[in-house]
DNA sequence: GCTTTATCCATAGTATGCTATGTATTTTCC
DNA sequence: GGAAAATACATAGCATACTATGGATAAAGC
């Protein structure tokens, strides 16, 4: 069984999302945000108030990922993390003035970069392709642990 | 013009390329191999000798953190750096014979992991993926500056 | 030939991901 | 109520990616 770079799933998907991280940092740079805190963003401007867990669960990254880069974001003045009044081990996660202002620009730099990297595939293609992903993606992540989000 | 997170295509395509990395680094550990250098594996078991410039070109990474993975790689014991006879600024990477026996375990664990993300898909969506990645990246691939790869 | 430019590689510094582990707090169960 | 287990977060150490920069060598242009 051959197995040359460009016939595998794993080295083409690897491949473009080093270029999606790329066309997305170009543009969200000048905005003060990089690629791992824009998930996390993204997620935060829909609701924020989140526990990390919470974060963790929702991003699917590691929580000891989510902790440096929420330290990041912390020492950047994006966020703030709040004591949990009712659980002395959480802490709550809340977006600064300055966090919830970035929203409008980084979600137009992140629509342009999207379409940047899409712009080889038609209309159809696209949609597909994102189908594809979500599907694998669900494959997966069904098989893990999954938990509830805190309710406010 | 909303962005969820499950609508960006470079969020999905990340995170699926982050279970992919996953699948992969389970199967290729026991054989002292690292998500990082497989790629690069990969091309070497196609054809060695090749220089870190043509290495650059062939995977798509940037130069200085090609340099950082062959030193790891040479410090590993999987790959030799000599000096290029007819260039004193360019060195030839060749795998050892310890690199080079791992082709055919790293394949099949590579294989694997592909299988097993690709899971949910039917066997037609797979081979449609693939061709949208293909097509995507080259989209993009195309507009950079490409170079020649030495012969020997 | 000699200067200028280009190319090849290395290093420094940082971000982002991982595993492994530790600490503090809460929950469970007797 | 108190020990054991589970949960939430932090830290350490490493791999893998990036940008920026520097040094050595080669190629081009005069």
């Amino acid at each position: 069984m051959s197995l040359t770079p460009g016939s595998s799933a794993g080295y083409l998907v690897n491949h473009l999302a080093r270029l999606f991280a790329a066309a997305l940092q170009d543009r969200i740079k000048p905005l003060g945000l990089s690629t791992g805190v824009f998930p996390i963003m993204l997620h935060l401007w829909q609701k924020d108030g989140l526990t990390q867990s919470d974060l963790v669960t929702l991003v699917g990254i590691e929580q000891a990922t989510m902790a440096n880069t929420l330290a990041r974001m912390e020492r950047d003045g994006l966020i703030l993390r709040r004591p949990d009044p009712d659980d002395g081990r959480s802490k709550r996660i809340f977006l600064t003035e300055v966090g919830r202002a970035k929203q409008t620009g980084a979600m137009a730099a992140a629509n342009a970069a999207n379409a940047d990297i899409m712009a080889a595939l038609t209309t159809g293609e696209r949609e597909q392709m994102m189908q594809l992903l979500r599907k694998a993606i669900e494959g997966k992540a069904g098989q893990g642990r999954q938990s509830q989000v805190h309710a406010e």
